[in-house]
DNA sequence: TATGAATGAGACTTCATTCAT
DNA sequence: TATGAATGAAGTCTCATTCAT
């Protein structure tokens, strides 16, 4: 789950014997776990608050066994946050100028939103390596994430020319999408607390969604 | 700095011998630089990736001496937290029905980015915090916070009834607001690497105020 | 190379079927390989300093297949041990009575100093145990070393009682050899720092073979 | 005890607050209890053989405790090493050529037989650090010990010339005489093997000297 | 014969906290 | 008020060894 084995924009190789042998049915199905419960134990306490113990619990191994597939707690993080680096970043790559604007930042909405809702987990995960400073994340937002912002920012500039959007700053647009989006997965806890009720999660997403575009998209589009 | 000492909604209590007898000078200024250090240190590290030495040699001060003001982790983690929260939501408190919501909601966005501007370490505590599911805030928040922003979302109902505003959930904006204004300060690393250019600070946060104002204002008033 | 499967002094036994039927011509290949590599290793680091891991890669072998080999670290230690205490003890053997001092005292010294050139990490790993106090050579030492030792002890004071050296205690000149000659593995590395050059080898030990002989030979000769 | 204090040839600094106070006497103490344990631990098991716990144990004082003095393992064994080698030296820079080398180089070789026979352990470590390639020690031994030796062949060679030695290489000389001087120390254990009884302290390194002196002495005066 | 997978025991080290002064 | 000294608990990681194939 959430396992895209994207090829990594550098040679970062966060495994132990990186790809010299396939990997076996077992191999893959305990990496995953080990994955899965390391998203969420990091979600929960960070990186230096995580403990390798509790992903083991959580994966159903043991410590050792865990170091045998990710050879250190940083191996591990890095091949969290890679794994989801690039869910993350997939919708925005799919901004298309032939469309318009309304159908296809619509879209991207649709998507982050849905993304905040089917891996909250992963999502804070990210959130949290960034407020950090990125210490690790750092080398790859500097190259790889940067160019794939540049080359959409342009799009939503053709869109600005033709007279399809206001004039606004696309860079700003995209992390405002961004914030509002991911904001509900961050934030879950904080919106029950304000809203005082544990919602429907499907019904919440919806009603959010509906909110969210209704806003934005009547502030840009023209 | 920072430092707002307003009374406490529930009981909690933060400090060693909380205010038998009235602080000395020195009494004063150290337990400012350990909350300061402590803001710092925590919004880098999470809670409990931080350690206390940290915190004692940011606030050049011996270990035990840092205990000795705050008598655990937990308990300066508590304050950090307190101090924030009050500051953090003040703003939302002056909405003023009487007047215009043009008016009063660009004037709330105006000071939430300026804290971000200003305290951008804790406003990061706080973000963390809850992201992590609250563990220790959530008492505040079931109950002080609700009631704040229960109240405001009253002003916002009225606003739209008297038709200057679109209809929307007031619950919806008020998170969104956050969600943008928060953004500014968790992300900053994140805005580095995306803009590609450590941006001059204030000239960087002018320009993230008008367009977020713009795309939010235009977005939600009739 | 370096296995002198000499029959054992004690019923130790090091390897797992202990000869139940004749090894495969692979088996006999591993055997070595993985002594040669344990050498290497033990002597570099010690007995608790050395890994199965590190001994297994040099000899390009899985670790569970060495310990098919060698059922434990302890028993590849053991044999290594005495794998080397033959070789080490056998020119002691060869002393003889019959010939003069000169003669059979130099071809000693030239055959321990050959030994050291040859093998100065087997001779390292003898050291190391010794200095360790023997723990588990301790056994063999107190009963084969001593003997061949007494034996050898009775033919030096022959050559004495006859004129023919200088009246020493024998055992203090035996110790007196093994520790010059012993030296020179041992202390390879301490050479170079010393010298401040690196040798070349074959022409090192020879002129250290000049000086040695020179000096004791002047020592104990009438 | 056997804590000299000595200046450091190079910057190396092994404690903590490297002499930012005056230690007291309690850590003053601590520190040489400390260094005892380690010493003798370190003499029996090898730098990665001997654990932290065993010479806390034999230092009367928890592991925390340990590493509260000595930063690390690692920065344990540097001092222990650092004690050493000064100890080990001092007698070899007071060889004096206006004397004759009869009594200077007598005088050295007791000197060196004593140290081995007060500090068997020290000199074992010293030992084992050089035969394991000095991995931590090469620096120090590439600069400082080097010039001292140079200097003091330099010595030999003026006895050589005025005709009170016979023609021998000084390097040679000076480590024979490190061989077997040490040897006493570094193969106690192997002495009792060989000669079959444990012999009082004392008179067995008298005599030790006796022999080691009339052989080396005979070797090399006119 | 050979090796991927797994683990309990233990290693070094960090850290919040307490003690004594 | 301040701090040097001390420690139990816990964390990351290593390693000899076993299991299963």
């Amino acid at each position: 789950m959430l396992n895209s084995n994207f090829p990594l924009p550098d040679g970062l190789d966060t495994e132990k014997k990186g790809g010299k042998k396939k990997d076996s049915r077992i191999q893959v199905r305990n990496r995953e776990k080990i994955l899965d419960a390391a998203t969420e134990i990091f979600s929960m306490y960070g990186y230096r608050g995580a403990t390798i113990d509790q992903i083991a619990n959580k994966a159903e191994m043991s410590k050792p066994n865990l170091l045998y597939y990710f050879s250190s707690k940083e191996a591990l993080y890095l091949a969290v946050l890679h794994n989801i680096l690039e869910i993350w970043l997939q919708p925005l790559k799919e901004l298309n100028e032939q469309e318009s604007p309304e159908h296809e930042i619509g879209a991207y909405i649709d998507q982050k939103i849905e993304f905040s809702r089917l891996y909250p987990m992963a999502s804070r995960v990210f959130a949290n390596e960034i407020a950090a400073g990125a210490p690790i994340l750092k080398p790859v937002l500097d190259t790889y994430l940067r160019d794939v912002v540049r080359k959409k920012a342009r799009v939503i500039k053709k869109w600005v020319k033709r007279g399809e959007m206001i004039d606004i700053d696309p860079y700003h647009l995209i992390m405002m999408i961004w914030a509002v989006t991911q904001h509900y997965a961050d934030f879950a806890v904080q919106i029950d607390s304000v809203l005082g009720k544990t919602l429907d999660n499907r019904r919440f997403y919806n009603q959010s969604r509906k909110n969210i575009k209704q806003i934005l998209m009547r502030g840009i589009l023209k």
